[in-house]
RNA sequence: GGUUCGGUAGUUCAGCUGGUUAGAAUACAUGCCUGUCACGCAUGGGGUCGCGGGUUCGAGUCCCGUCCGGACCGCCA
């Protein structure tokens, strides 16, 4: 070894001690008669002393060196004259009397700090550099805590570590596949896995019972600061069992890592349907971090010859509390907030409850006194709060409340980082109508199971089929999904072409799967988590980058070995593949 | 595919309605300084204002195009 301790274990009880230590250097700061420096590793920061009347020599040596050099130094601990408590490593120092340099460093480009100058391009370019930083170290830390206690939780209620292939199938379902060309098979491609959906169902019916795996999957779909073409899910798949036992287990596995990464314990997780969520909430993941709900006022205010609301669908409100004196200008503003193109409402109106009981609204020309009271009656306002009504097509409603909704939760400073507020979101539809393609499309997968009792209209109203399927969400934030999986062939066929495979694609695409489910497949569903997300929700941020060692940026490009990158002719002819112009 | 914000010193940013030699902080270099820990003090170097074009007597500033980056919408079974 090259180094008897760590730059962050050293205190008073090793003081007379002689050590070595090795690290980079944060900062020197050189007196003249004498020369302090930090020196900084995975485990902290001790301070290094050199002084022109102990040892000339090495003090003008120390002198010369710069930031993130990386150093081998020995000497005696030795308690501090003036103590720092700000470090743990404070109360002692190093009066070197060895010193080499193992290396030396450029001038680093940006500051190596909690908060560092850079910016986010030029840290993703030495994000090496980067990673020396406390934040980004501590957020890859986190991350193996979490997936060691995931594995500790697993291991321990029996499931086993299964790996699957990366070189897979491409399947036209789902997201846009990545995609590998094979050279020993001309003309034809592998396709790197979405989710090892089919693999880990392939291993109930081997028998597998209980599988997990913490892998990686790939999705060629635009990024976003919560979403990576390339990502990390706790996969899992169990037999011989239904929902509420899906939901049981999992549910265990989060308030176990809540407890043994965070330290808390938060309360047994709320189900609520997609279709309350919907409701209440305006969208699947609801942030129930906050008691604001979505009012339905439609019925309420038709037929007084207001057109915005006679010719909605829907007319939604929300009562903010304590909000009634926001100003015309702060309105104004949001009104322009909700005309934003990503949001696309074409207008808001508002009501105030003011505190001396009188009701004032922006459609005073249409709506009394007596009309607005019963607003108030409806959205169980009380004085002080300000009603917020947005109106239009039931699903463009529904989605711009909800992004209000968000947005006044942030600013009332409601959506606070250190609270959770985990649930089950169950009961999803089935299927859904894409406009786009005109079909039915699976709104989970196409290997999600029915209710039974819902079963028989899987023909007739296809719509109003709902699944086994549930989603685990925190603090607004979809973190993990699963269901329950059809285990019969002719189910499944008959999804496939419910789904508008015609028999041929259906057994060209998923055959190994159906034939599978003919040699005695088990009862089997599942569920699988985004790690990186339940990293940045840890972590309480909203990006996941930082959680990832060597993320890519916007456009999936990494920008510190810049791929993708072109490759040699000789490659692609031995891949038989040709450019297009 | 779209919306939006940004690109000025190594870095983070300021730079007004177009007008003298483009600034600050920090980093860096040199010198001084024996208890600093955001050390201090002094001095200094450092710029193709992303790139191309246009308007103008004059462009960092206005316009068009383009490239790069961030956030978002679409997309993400």
């Amino acid at each position: 070894m090259l180094r008897s301790h760590t730059c962050g274990e050293l205190t008073l009880k090793n003081a007379g001690q002689n050590v070595t230590l090795c690290g980079w250097i944060q900062k020197s700061r050189d007196l003249g008669g004498m020369t302090f420096i930090d020196l900084r590793d995975r485990y902290g920061i001790t301070q290094l002393v050199f002084n022109m009347d102990i040892n000339a020599t090495l003090c003008e040596q120390a002198r010369k060196l710069g930031r993130e050099f990386v150093l081998r130094v020995t000497g005696k601990v030795c308690e501090r004259s003036s103590k720092n408590p700000k470090m743990n490593t404070g109360d002692i120092e190093i009066f070197v009397d060895e010193l080499s340099i193992l290396n030396a460093s450029q001038t680093p480009p940006f500051t190596i700090e909690e908060e560092t100058d850079g910016g986010d391009d030029i840290r993703m370019k030495y994000r090496y550099l980067d990673i020396r930083r406390n934040t980004v170290k501590e957020a890859l830390i986190l991350r193996a805590k979490i997936a060691t206690a995931t594995r500790n939780y697993l291991n321990n209620e029996n499931f086993v570590e299964i790996e699957t292939p990366v070189l897979i199938k491409s399947t036209p379902e789902g997201a846009r596949d990545f995609v590998v060309p094979s050279r020993m098979n001309p003309g034809e491609f592998y396709a790197l896995p979405q989710s090892p959906q089919t693999f880990k169902q392939l291993l109930m019916v081997a028998g597998m019972d209980k599988y997990y795996q913490i892998v990686k999957c790939f999705r060629d779909e635009d990024l976003r600061a919560d979403r990576q073409p390339e990502f990390t899910q706790i996969d899992c798949e169990m037999s011989f069992v239904e929902q509420e036992d899906i939901l049981q287990t999992f549910e265990g596995l989060i308030l176990s890592l809540f407890k043994s990464v965070k330290g808390i314990e938060i309360p047994k997780l709320q189900r609520m349907s997609y279709a309350d969520a919907m409701l209440y909430y305006g969208n699947d993941k609801p942030d129930t971090r906050f008691e604001i709900i979505i009012i339905d006022l439609t019925q309420t205010v038709k037929g007084k010859n207001f057109k915005v609301f006679d010719d909605a669908d829907s007319v939604l409100a929300i009562s903010v509390p304590h909000a009634a004196a926001w100003t015309r200008k702060q309105l104004d503003e949001l009104t322009e907030w909700v005309k934003r193109p990503q949001i696309g409402a074409t207008g808001l109106i508002y009501a105030r409850y003011n505190e001396d009981g009188s009701i004032k609204s922006s459609v005073d020309k249409f709506y009394g006194e007596d009309d607005l009271r019963k607003w108030v009656e409806v959205c169980k306002s009380n004085k002080n709060d300000l009603i917020l009504v947005l109106a239009g097509e039931t699903s463009k409603a529904r989605k711009a409340m909800s992004e209000l909704r968000l947005e006044i939760g942030n600013r009332l400073g409601l959506r606070k980082k250190d609270s959770y507020s985990a649930l089950w979101v169950v009961d999803f539809p089935l299927l859904e109508w894409s406009e786009e393609s005109k079909r039915w499309h699976a709104m989970h997968h196409p290997f999600t199971s029915s209710k039974p009792e819902d079963f028989k209209l899987l023909n007739e109203n296809p719509g109003q089929v709902r699944a086994n399927a549930y989603d685990l969400v925190i603090n607004g934030v979809e973190v993990g999904g699963g269901s329950i999986r059809i285990h019969n062939r002719e189910l499944q066929q008959q999804m496939f072409k419910l789904l508008g495979f015609s028999e041929k694609e259906a057994q060209e695409q998923f055959g190994f799967l159906m034939n599978a489910f003919e040699f005695g497949a088990p009862p089997h569903g599942g569920i699988a988590f985004g790690l990186d997300r339940l990293c940045s929700l840890f972590g309480g941020v909203d990006s996941i980058r930082d959680f990832i060692a060597f993320p890519k940026n916007n456009a999936g490009r990494d920008v510190m070995i810049d791929s993708p990158s072109q490759i040699s002719e000789e490659q692609l002819k031995e891949l038989n593949i040709k450019l297009r112009g």
